[in-house]
DNA sequence: CACCAGGCAAGTA
DNA sequence: TACTTGCATGGT
């Protein structure tokens, strides 16, 4: 028999993609622009993300070398758009300082390490958090790390699936030690919550009588 | 106008 | 350790 340990998760990972379909999330993007994007986003609509993204592109700016050279005060105006411009040009170049240094910019270098060494290692980058660097390792490394949003943390709690006041790496172990460690599934996983979310669990207007998870006996 | 969006770190007690 | 506050643009 299948483990039973997973059942529930799985299943409502199941009803979740039957009911919206595959997400495709972050497609066709490099792994460096998926890096930027995890850092501009932090608290901040991904329209706007876009915006300042198109900038860089327009700059030639989406390089590991150039983003740990270039002035920051110059970044900052490229990336106004995305909202904490000064905290978040300097958390970018935080990041690339880091990763040239480190890894001189090179996704395989990184990538031969051990996920939970660079995920402490992007921890003690000042303006990583837990969420960015799950995302990092997740949508950019493509490594089984689990991401935890504001989202999974309002689902979860008004559906009564977990406690109100679990903090992030609880709720990242709840899910990682009840699922496979497939990045496709985490990926996938998220990119639900996420559309879920913003449909039916947002702060403002939510609907929640809608969710579809209601139907979904759990 | 008020409120929110795929957070995080620094300051306070 | 546990709370609170600042950071900032753009959409609803």
């Amino acid at each position: 028999m299948k483990s039973s340990k997973n059942s529930q998760l799985l299943d409502l990972y199941e009803r979740l993609y039957l009911h919206f379909g595959p997400s495709h999330w972050w497609p066709g993007e490099s792994s460096l622009e998926i890096m930027v994007g995890a850092i501009l986003t932090q608290n901040t609509a991904w329209r706007n993300v876009e915006k300042a993204i198109s900038r860089l592109k327009a700059e030639e700016a989406l390089s590991a070398s150039f983003l740990d050279q270039v002035d920051q005060e110059v970044l900052s105006e490229w990336i106004r758009p995305a909202g904490y411009f000064r905290i978040k040009a300097g958390r970018l170049k935080n990041f690339f300082n880091f990763y040239i240094r480190e890894y001189q910019g090179q996704i395989n270098k990184i990538k031969d390490q051990p996920l939970d060494f660079i995920r402490s290692q992007l921890l003690s980058v000042k303006g990583i958090g837990p969420e960015t660097a799950d995302s990092i390792l997740l949508y950019a490394l493509e490594m089984p790390s689990f991401v935890v949003d504001a989202y999974t943390h309002r689902i979860f709690s008004r559906h009564r699936l977990i406690d109100e006041e679990i903090g992030y790496e609880e709720l990242r172990d709840y899910f990682m030690d009840r699922l496979p460690q497939e990045v496709r599934l985490y990926n996938e996983y998220h990119a639900l919550l996420v559309r879920l979310g913003k449909e039916f669990c947002k702060k403002k207007n939510p609907r929640c009588e809608e969710c579809p998870l209601l139907e979904m006996e759990l």
